[in-house]
RNA sequence: GUGGGUAUAGCUCAGUUGGUUAGAGCACCAGAUUGUGGCUCUGGGGGUCGUGGGUUCGAGUCCCAUUACCCACCCCA
């Protein structure tokens, strides 16, 4: 072989796509029933918008961004995430002139230079929606609400809603300040990332997995000790109506993510069984990132699910996936004359929606009847030299083990009339329920 | 970026203290009185033992390096 696929990516083959494919048309459906509208963008964006948006002191920028220089000298870089670009769209598209909010979804490939491990990858794919244009906490809500009711169409369980405010321009000051003081005289107990952290992003500290940093931050300041008025109303009022909906939660008031954007509400979704990655989905709101992108004072919110973890934990939770799909009708020849009149046959049998394939490896009739068996077809059409000399074809049905002999003009008709609730189901995609 | 494990046929794996032509199951292909699939039986094709060095009379087996994969740290989806 002369090359493999680089490190951290994947090919999705047949008899994994369709698994792909539902879930691509579950996020259609959900989108459309919650009011989203689809949005693409560039794979590669200028670099400058995710050091902005995302934030320089994230890992993703300083240390996991595919970044490269080209042709004309321009900083160009993968995207890591989905939010920047969407941010990028509704000023640059001019979304913002229109009514408000703007309700978006995205789904598609992200690139971080990470170590690979179970449920990491260096191309993955994220689902995600934002929401431009409304500060209503109903909309956080909902917006949550709505990431698990995704889970659970697909039949999803046991998975855990984190949420947490980490404040706001207003009181976050206050927050690190805290933070900083709290930790500096224990700076030599906090892991190296850590000590840079204080500095730079004290937030991140009490949301560390070291262990010496867990007891560092024992007794630590909390987000929950420094919110403003505003921010505690929201976060009571994004609470209140998640009780509405009896969706269960846990506040953690440790959790504060990632991403540099986020203000007020922010959450993720845990998932136990699928190893050290356990994250499935997480998002927050992000009242400032409009700003910073140059754009009018904007309120957003939005989310990303990993779609390689859903995956995983529909695997370990033994949900219902398709898999391959199955031919039809296989047309099985015996004889060059035959052979034509076959090729002929297969396409008008195609020409009215049934799937169908014939041989192409010049095999005995014995071996075209074993691999339409393999093919999963429904129906094997045979054409000899007898049923060309007397203008007929022998329909076999692979499950009944029964055949007939119709004549030629009727072979596609005889097909539809019993083929007709095979295809009903099959029409649109897959059957999964 | 750090650590641990693994690498033999298309797939899953055997391969004894280094010793002749490297095996099995599954898969694939072909046959079982020549026009009929799944089961059974018989036969067949297919392996630079990840790659590059080294030790040795001799390396799939031991040593070093390297690459890839898996897992964990970290980070996140």
């Amino acid at each position: 072989m002369l090359t493999t696929r680089p490190r951290g990516t994947s090919d999705i083959i047949p008899g994994e796509v369709e698994a792909w494919q539902y879930l691509e048309k579950e996020i259609r459906r959900i989108c459309r029933e919650y009011g989203y509208s689809e949005i693409r963008t560039p794979i590669f964006e200028h670099t400058e918008l995710f050091l902005r948006g995302v934030g320089d002191t994230t890992d993703i920028v300083e240390k996991e961004m595919y970044t490269f220089i080209d042709r004309g000298e321009r900083s160009i870089t993968l995207r890591p995430e989905g939010t920047a670009s969407a941010v990028r769209a509704y000023l640059e598209d001019k979304l913002h002139a229109g009514p408000q909010p703007v309700k978006l979804y995205y789904n598609g490939p992200m690139f971080r230079y990470d170590r690979p491990q179970a449920g990491r990858f260096r191309q993955f794919h994220q689902f995600g929606v934002e929401v431009f244009g409304s500060h209503d906490p109903a909309l956080d809500a909902e917006v949550m609400a709505m990431a698990m009711d995704f889970y659970g169409r697909l039949g999803l369980t046991g998975l855990e809603l984190h949420i947490n405010s980490v404040g706001c321009p207003a009181c976050r000051p206050a927050l690190r300040q805290k933070l900083q003081d709290f930790f500096r005289p224990h700076l030599s107990d906090l892991c190296p990332n850590c000590q840079e952290r204080l500095e730079k992003n004290p937030l991140r500290i009490i949301d560390c997995k070291e262990g010496r940093c867990r007891e560092a931050g024992a007794g630590a300041p909390t987000t929950f000790d420094c919110l403003c008025e505003e921010c505690s109303s929201h976060f009571e009022a994004v609470k209140k109506h998640l009780d509405l909906l009896s969706l269960p939660y846990q506040v953690d008031y440790c959790l504060v993510r990632g991403l540099d954007y986020y203000t007020h509400t922010a959450f993720e979704i845990m998932a136990k069984d699928i190893g050290a990655q356990s994250s499935i989905g997480g998002g927050g709101r992000y009242n400032k990132l409009v700003e910073t992108c140059g754009g009018p004072p904007t309120p957003g919110i939005g989310y990303a699910l990993g779609l390689e973890r859903i995956l995983l934990a529909m695997k370990s939770q033994n949900c219902l996936i398709p898999g391959t799909s199955s031919l039809d009708v296989f047309v099985v020849t015996a004889g060059k004359a035959a052979a034509s009149e076959a090729f002929r046959q297969l396409f008008k049998i195609r020409g009215a929606g049934i799937s169908a394939d014939k041989d192409y490896q010049d095999r005995s009739l014995k071996a075209q009847m074993k691999y339409a068996g393999k093919t999963g077809a429904k129906f094997v059409v045979i054409i000899g030299e007898e049923e060309l000399a007397r203008g007929t074809a022998l329909i076999r049905d692979m499950n009944a083990k029964e055949q007939v002999s119709i004549v030629s003009e009727k072979v596609v008709e005889y097909l539809l009339n019993n083929l007709s609730n095979v295809l009903s189901n099959y029409q649109g995609g897959y059957k999964y329920d």
